[in-house]
DNA sequence: CGTGTTTACCGCCATG
DNA sequence: ATCATGGCGGTAAACA
């Protein structure tokens, strides 16, 4: 299935609000093809001057119901677009088709002045965050968080948090094992969810420690079997002597750090609403929807 | 939601 | 002696 996105962009947008995301879109299509299709539009289709000066080819706004995800770019432009009434009624049309709606940077505004942020939880850039709070007293900012998703709804803060924005939409989409990839194609750090570490500093401390691959290979297998026994054979050592090594280093059993990673997971995919229960629970390695719900309220909505 | 079964974790000790 | 390793058994927790 091949999902649509959609940039939507304006005169004096931020190049990279643009490019960044679709750059990472464009790297999950070369690892899956025909993963996404990509499309840039603006009001006044044909060449649209981004606030560096360098253009992009758009064409016009398509039919609603063929985008997948709305993607609104920031800029020092916003301001106009954001009092386009054509560009408003766009994005209040595609919101009201249960559409995803995104936004980068200051893009945030654009979706806020539709009113579609009432209510949400919402970021845009750091240097805007003061100004936007007082325009849109309805809108629940979080200014700390690198993105943000609630519901269908996802905001992401400055410019380069774009990819981590469209990062997060893969992993919804596909699953973080691409996301992770992407990444990598891109050279990028692949940014938790909110930005924050969601796991715990000591495991995130692990990262280039002996059990760097290990966790890589945890990540992308989720369904295997990831008993500590079956992990301990994986690394050559003898369960006990790898569960005490592990804890040494990471301070936790492997067996936490391994559920952490499952619920941390499943949360993204379901906030992203593009896989059942069912699914999610099936494709993160947990046996029922049930073990799932336990473990990521255990978990899973630990919060920085 | 209770309940039986499995699994993880950790202290202790043996080995080399 | 010190350190890395690994086996055993009990308890507590997780799982079905």
């Amino acid at each position: 299935m091949t999902r649509t996105i959609v940039c939507l962009l304006f005169e004096g947008f931020q190049i990279l609000d643009a490019a960044g995301p679709l750059s990472a879109f464009e790297a999950a299509n070369t690892l899956k093809p025909n993963t996404y299709k990509l499309r840039v539009c603006a009001v006044q289709p044909g060449l649209v001057a981004s606030s560096s000066g360098v253009a992009m080819l758009t064409e016009k706004f398509p039919a609603a119901r063929s985008i997948d995800t709305l993607l609104v770019v920031g800029g020092g432009g916003v301001k106009h677009a954001a009092v386009c009434k054509r560009t408003r009624t766009f994005v209040q049309k595609t919101y009201n088709l249960g559409l995803r709606v995104a936004s980068v940077c200051s893009g945030a505004y654009v979706l806020a002045t539709a009113g579609l942020l009432d209510g949400k939880r919402a970021t845009t850039h750091w240097s805007r965050s003061r100004d936007f709070a007082a325009r849109f007293p309805k809108v629940k900012l979080e200014s700390d968080r690198i993105y943000i998703n609630d519901n269908n709804l996802w905001t992401s803060a400055g410019i380069s948090a774009g990819i981590d924005l469209a990062l997060a939409l893969i992993t919804a989409d596909v699953g973080e094992k691409m996301a992770r990839q992407v990444a990598q194609e891109l050279v990028v750090y692949y940014r938790r969810p909110g930005g924050q570490s969601q796991f715990s500093p000591l495991l995130d401390e692990a990262a280039g420690g002996r059990f760097e691959g290990l966790l890589d290979y945890v990540r992308s297998h989720l369904t295997s079997n990831l008993s500590v026994d079956s992990l301990a054979e994986r690394v050559g050592m003898s369960p006990r002597h790898f569960s005490r090594v592990f804890a040494q280093e990471s301070g936790m059993g492997p067996a936490q750090a391994v559920q952490r990673i499952r619920a941390e997971t499943a949360r993204v995919m379901l906030e992203g609403r593009t896989t059942s229960l069912k699914d999610t629970a099936h494709r993160c390695g947990f046996g029922t929807t049930e073990h799932l719900r336990r473990t990521i309220q255990r978990y899973g909505s630990l919060k920085r």
